[in-house]
DNA sequence: GTCATAACGGGACTCCAGTTTCATTTGCGC
DNA sequence: GCGCAAATGAAACTGGAGTCCCGTTATGAC
């Protein structure tokens, strides 16, 4: 092991990485949401974010490590939670919050080159999911308020249940091409509701 | 309109090119299986296929238009459906099918690949949605079924049924990266069939 | 069988994404 | 503020994806 004192090969993250860091993260986002996914340049981000292409293929490699990056950055930045009182209103409000997410411009470009990046390179997928599991982890308790009002059965998996209200949008939004809306978000919301309130989402464990 | 009887311009669809085609086809898809969707390379496909790469460029151009050809072929082919007579067991033996064919090592990666395709590129995510509307159609008639038994309310959308027995695992494929095996199936087709005896899946206009 | 032409194929060519080189700047410990 | 190495940046370089040209094959109408 080359163990020193004052070592070479210790990382400086001071001032000028971190503000290349953002700036590059800022033109990435940028660019997928123009350009799509495969339309990613990594020398066209670097001149967007007014920095040497060499520091960019150098720092990320590749577009899906970028965009990973970007993901753990994404990751941060939390959504405030409506509170309605009621299990129906709070999934329906966590639905609607999905579909405006997904149908926004900008962002339903931004979430779909996130997508298509994370199914081809298995680290991009686990930033992916780690963004995903923080957002799920916001939501639940939600579905835990639900179970200690008595509105849905004792041993309710609550992030079982909030995955059940985005599922049914993302595969819209992803495979079946079938519209968004609010309609069809109250929809996916009121289904998972019922399935709830029906033992479904119980863990195996507690039944 | 140009109506001519002998005309120069009508295509000639016989022999060879049908069977470049299928050569093609078959190299596409199994590139697609080895490399996943960004590691496909169009020359490379026209070296296994034996056909000019000239050829491949030419008839389709870019990746994405050819995963959409391959999509349509694909569509074509039927999957049988087993009846269990029950809408839990039809369900679940959908899920099954479902979650076999996303953790199949070969299909998992190709499905992955032409989902991703289908982010980048319109026509090829249109391919996409009538391959699914093809499937989903060829399940409806399990929940249809049920409504004649009485185990479904009357005016149950059954292709939405079907869409939500999927829903969760595709989520769960692409989204959270949670795991997918056969107990996962049974909950979603279990979750499924709950809120349809609810009646959450009543088409509105039947309410 | 013959002919016109749609479709294919080999190979040269182009162009730019990604790499390498090396000089310059700047964070950070003292 | 001094010095060293981490981090950046400009420019030259390279390899291969995608295009172009033009001769060849073989389909389908007669």
């Amino acid at each position: 092991m080359t163990d020193e004192g004052a070592a070479p090969g210790m990382l400086r993250p001071g001032g000028r990485t971190a503000r290349v860091r953002t700036a590059v993260l800022r033109a990435a986002e940028d660019a997928l949401i123009e350009c799509g996914f495969d339309g990613v340049d990594l020398a066209e981000i670097a001149r967007r974010a007014e920095v040497g292409k060499t520091t960019v293929y150098r720092r990320w490699r590749t577009p899906q490590v970028l965009v990973a990056d970007l993901l753990v950055d994404m990751a941060e930045q939390s959504v405030p939670r409506t509170e309605t009182g009621s299990l129906d209103g709070d999934l329906r409000a966590n639905a609607r919050l999905v579909v405006r997410t997904l149908t926004d411009e900008r962002q339903g470009v931004l979430f779909k080159a996130v997508i298509a990046a994370a199914t081809t390179d298995q680290r991009t997928a686990e930033a992916l999911h780690r963004f995903y599991a923080t957002r799920i982890d916001e939501w639940s308790p939600c579905v835990d308020q639900a179970v200690e009002r008595g509105e849905a059965p004792e041993g309710t998996d609550a992030s079982e249940v909030v995955r059940a209200v985005s599922a049914p949008l993302y595969y819209r939004f992803l495979v079946s091409g079938d519209p968004l809306n609010e309609t069809v978000a109250d929809e996916s919301a009121h289904a998972a509701a019922c399935a709830t309130r029906a033992g479904a989402y119980v863990r195996r464990s507690a039944r």
